[in-house]
DNA sequence: TGTACATCAGTGAACGCGCGTTCACTGATGTAC
DNA sequence: TGTACATCAGTGAACGCGCGTTCACTGATGTAC
């Protein structure tokens, strides 16, 4: 049971973290100050080591709550589709991805962006929070193969050895029960997704194609091809 | 003719970038800093501009120089294939991509990472050279089509309508004589390999799979595929 | 219920640092006659 | 070939700025008896 103090110490530290937020989508994540967080905040600037040790315990909280929104944003996605449509599902979390992406930029870039000068993240603190993410596409493709829905295109079926060997060595670190092909396929999906987003997220694509959500939409659906898996 | 007074401008011009790239090697693109260039070189900050009237200015060159080298890759690799083995030919573009990025990881961080805060690009100076690049695999593909050797895979074969009028206009303002089609897949390509890329780079996917290469060559073994060129 | 004490939030001044940019300047390198 | 002048490279001091972090402190909020 927290008691009051308790609860107005968490409150003021979550508070910080919005501003922090709300800056980085000002100015840009490697921006980020203790100093000027302060200063909208009316504070001064001391008074902010009542609640993080220093700039970069901030930022790894920082990071940390982006993965976990990401997670959310993908698992609220899926839900939303009957869970027995796997297709669908694996769609949503497909279009969820951007989606979050253009609705927190500031935290896309803080994750998958440039790592900021002079911070070294603490992987032990971000990897199991980044790993809440990945599960959602990791589930919905073991659900979809269990299900004995999934069928990779050819070019996905038969991972060459060495690839084979990485992705065994990874399912026993993290303890999948999901066969080696479909985590194969997740980590696929994944970059897959990430290109485009990243391309739009940082600029590259618009030149080229200005709107690229309907692009977007036909490789989530390539996608769901590449798994052997049929909307409808 | 150059005098020789132009000469040793440009040669100490030549020798600030390289400092900078340098400067970004160790320290990453967003702490780039005039007077870290200038202490390295031995010489006091203000001398900086007689070469460069501000920082941003020193950006946007390093920016043009690090698409032209990604270009001068890309094109190299595919010259390194026979003219007549199209497949061969996209798969080395393909490979070198990755291999480019990892060369020259800040390079890579300053054009497909976070934009540096505070800098804004001036576009009609780094399209072009983003262009050049980007034209390497279109030229790849278009010389595929002409040869009637691509055959795209039914999930890249019809694009949307909305995606259609998208990618028609790309072709109209660039100027470009391929179907669009092949202006579709030129896209997927880039998106795909930069997808795994990025994430190998900003260290989002060892945590999984330590030693990506064999994922990345699969990636683009897949996209060969796609496009329905078949090596060999 | 009231008092004595401990805990915590926040302040204000200071530390040493690095940054981009300006300015008036010195000295060397080139050019014109 | 020598001299007068213009051009350019680089200096050193200064500007105003923002940063993370430390320290000794005040005042308010809680706790124990």
């Amino acid at each position: 049971m927290p008691t009051r103090r308790e609860r107005k110490h968490e409150a003021a530290r979550a508070e910080i973290l919005d501003t922090a937020r709300k800056q980085m989508a000002e100015h840009g994540a490697a921006a980020l100050s203790l100093r000027a967080i302060a200063r909208e905040m009316q504070l001064t600037a001391p008074a902010l080591y009542r609640y993080f040790p220093n700039r970069d315990e901030l930022v790894t909280a920082l990071i940390v709550e982006a993965y976990n929104s990401l997670a959310d944003a993908l698992g609220a996605a899926r839900e939303a589709q009957p869970a027995d449509a796997l297709a669908a599902r694996l769609f949503a979390i497909g279009l969820a991805y951007r989606d979050w992406a253009l609705a927190h930029p500031q935290d896309y870039a803080l994750i998958f962006g440039t790592p900021i000068p002079g911070y070294h993240a603490p992987e032990e603190r971000t990897n199991p929070a980044a790993k809440r993410a990945m599960d959602v596409l990791i589930d919905a493709l073991m659900t979809a193969w269990q299900a004995g829905q999934l069928d990779p295109a050819p070019e996905y079926g038969k991972p060459a050895p060495a690839l084979q060997k990485q992705l065994a060595a990874w399912k026993k670190n993290y303890g999948y029960t999901a066969p080696t092909q479909a985590l194969h396929l997740a980590l696929v999906c994944w970059s897959r997704l990430h290109g485009l987003t990243s391309l739009e997220l940082f600029h590259q694509i618009q030149p080229m194609v200005a709107a690229p959500a309907d692009l977007y939409r036909a490789e989530v659906a390539a996608l769901l091809t590449s798994a052997g898996l049929e909307l409808e």
